[in-house]
DNA sequence: AATCAAATTGTAATCGATTACATTTATTTC
DNA sequence: GAAATAAATGTAATCGATTACAATTTGATT
């Protein structure tokens, strides 16, 4: 591959004049320009990246924090993303931490090392010491997932929220005996959404019973399966579930459509809306985020960041879609 | 961020011993070893990638080209990538094309540009002629989808073998009129997936009926439903349906669920074993590759081709995991 | 103590771009 | 046509590392 010396010296000009025709700054006459256009056409030339990178320490890359590309949850998050960075000329890195430290220290280092201009965490298992310090010299945005007293900004939606009127949605439909799946609760949406569950039983004078709240050790379906199981053991079976996630919810359904034998119907929600969701059997109720849009707004903001704006948080709005899980 | 200078000018060194304890290369005394690293702890200093990689001219990032991650199939094979390509001390760059041009040309340019190290191409959709200009220079990996008489090295499993062994396991529970619902034949997969299910249809002296083979516009679960709603509205129904992909098949499922009333059930078999397949209801007969394995094979054979040693092409074992989609 | 080899450390070129500043060339003005 | 100004181009420093080669220090040997 052909640097931009030989491109000068091909084109008869200077480094700074095939520089200047790369970067249509300063000007340049039409001659010398269509020289150094055909001495790049007939080299085959594309400027080194990271020889501008070095001088210029940016890099035009964005780092995208997931724990896992394996929930469908992100995907659409992705998009946004990506549709948002690629407009502003930069690039997107997807990088699975697989929640362990050692990854999450590689992909902060890239940032530090200037091959990556910011940094879209949406992984809850993030350390978020080292998020923060990171973020003290760096631009980092939340998404999804956040802190509530931090520093980072982020965009998310009302867990709390959406999760109340989940169960008031299954209360109004009939159900007095309304389980919970959720995952370990050192993550902020797992603690939010239980926290909109126990106010909808609250709100309809309804007891919290432990024995209906499931903690399952991961998003994974099988996860779901097996809590669901669980459930079904008790003596007094709940005859409704809120799972926090719609890969927990399937692998519920999953369950019930398994074990149950002419039973009594288990109505459920889950949450995300992910593609899947409409494909089950019954098809899922569930809380939709607005996903794509989360994925532009987060990118805009650590654009801005990067400009080295200031930026406010985001809480977008949520839906309670209706299916057939929930008509039983 | 500190740079080597200001660790050599602390240390009361030059820049190349510094450089030396950092690389562990060559000869540096305990003493001002010690020194070197207490003064990179106290400043807390990192090793800029750009500077490195531009001396060095690598870049330890390998890209992963895949048409979108909304398909599952491609988790399990991102995840032995991952690990392969961490246990060498390199990091993966997920790039998902969206099938768009502009973007493979953004991510063929890292590569040109040093920025990475090499590719594994897993989208079907690729300009190959270019990706063939590419892997002239730069070492370059297919993985999954390939080109018969290409010479780029590929790692597969054998589509038509197993879409053939898909097809057969239908007749023989009984259907003889198994219907095809495909996608664009543009694609080799589709190409040998329809070439098995026509091999299997003729070696039992079955009629090959174009309107019981659907072309998709997509992958997607809403083309799967689409291809299944209008194979049933066949005058002669199939009783049974191979889908070339698990997104398909689970889209052709929910058709199915949505439209029979008791009438009679129609056998499905999709192709990758998704983790959702086993959610399903029923649960899908599939094709079963080894997708971690073929994830980790293809990185080392990167890994090899960055090396400059010649890699041979692989062609793994797939397995028919028989579900409740053929026992109705 | 002088000599020499081995071990350690330093100097400076290099990778491929950008850009401030200097210089040359073209254009305008009187 | 000379002077003043504007436009085009070139020179060389710079970003942050690595490394060949040179220079110095250390230690062993006689």
């Amino acid at each position: 591959m052909a640097n931009i010396q030989q491109i000068a010296k091909r084109a008869g000009v200077s480094v700074a004049t095939v520089s200047r025709v790369l970067n249509h700054a300063t000007s340049v006459s039409p001659k010398t320009r269509s020289k150094v256009e055909e001495a790049i056409k007939e080299l085959n030339y594309e400027p080194s990246m990271l020889g501008r990178n070095l001088r210029n320490s940016e890099s035009r890359l964005l780092l995208v924090l997931l724990p896992t590309i394996a929930n469908p949850f992100y995907t659409e998050i992705i998009n946004g993303i990506q549709d948002t960075a690629i407009a502003s000329d930069y690039n997107i890195l997807l990088c699975e931490t697989d929640s362990k430290p050692e990854r999450e220290n590689i992909y902060f280092n890239m940032v530090k090392n200037k091959l990556a201009d910011g940094v879209i965490s949406m992984d809850p298992t993030v350390n978020m010491q080292r998020l923060n310090e990171l973020a003290e010299h760096y631009p980092v945005i939340l998404c999804s997932e956040y802190e509530e007293k931090g520093d980072i900004p982020y965009i998310t939606v009302d867990s709390e929220l959406a999760a109340y009127q989940a169960v008031k949605h299954l209360i109004k439909s009939g159900n007095e005996k309304v389980a919970l799946i959720t995952s370990d609760e050192k993550f902020l949406y797992a603690r939010l959404r239980r926290a909109g569950y126990e106010r909808a039983l609250k709100e309809f004078h309804l007891q919290i019973r432990d024995e209906w709240i499931y903690h399952t050790k991961g998003l994974e379906f099988q996860y779901g399966v097996h809590a669901m199981r669980m459930l079904l053991k008790e003596e007094e079976k709940p005859t409704a579930v809120f799972a926090i996630s719609d890969t927990l919810a399937i692998g519920a359904l999953k369950a019930i459509n398994m074990e149950r034998e002419g039973s009594d119907p288990i109505a459920i929600v889950g949450f995300d809306n992910i593609s899947f969701s409409s494909m089950t059997n019954p098809t899922l109720t569930t809380i939709s985020q607005p996903m794509y849009t989360m994925g532009c707004q987060a990118t805009e903001m650590l654009l801005s960041r990067i400009k080295g704006e200031k930026v406010e948080n985001i809480v977008l709005d949520h839906e309670l879609i209706i299916r057939e899980s929930t008509m039983v």
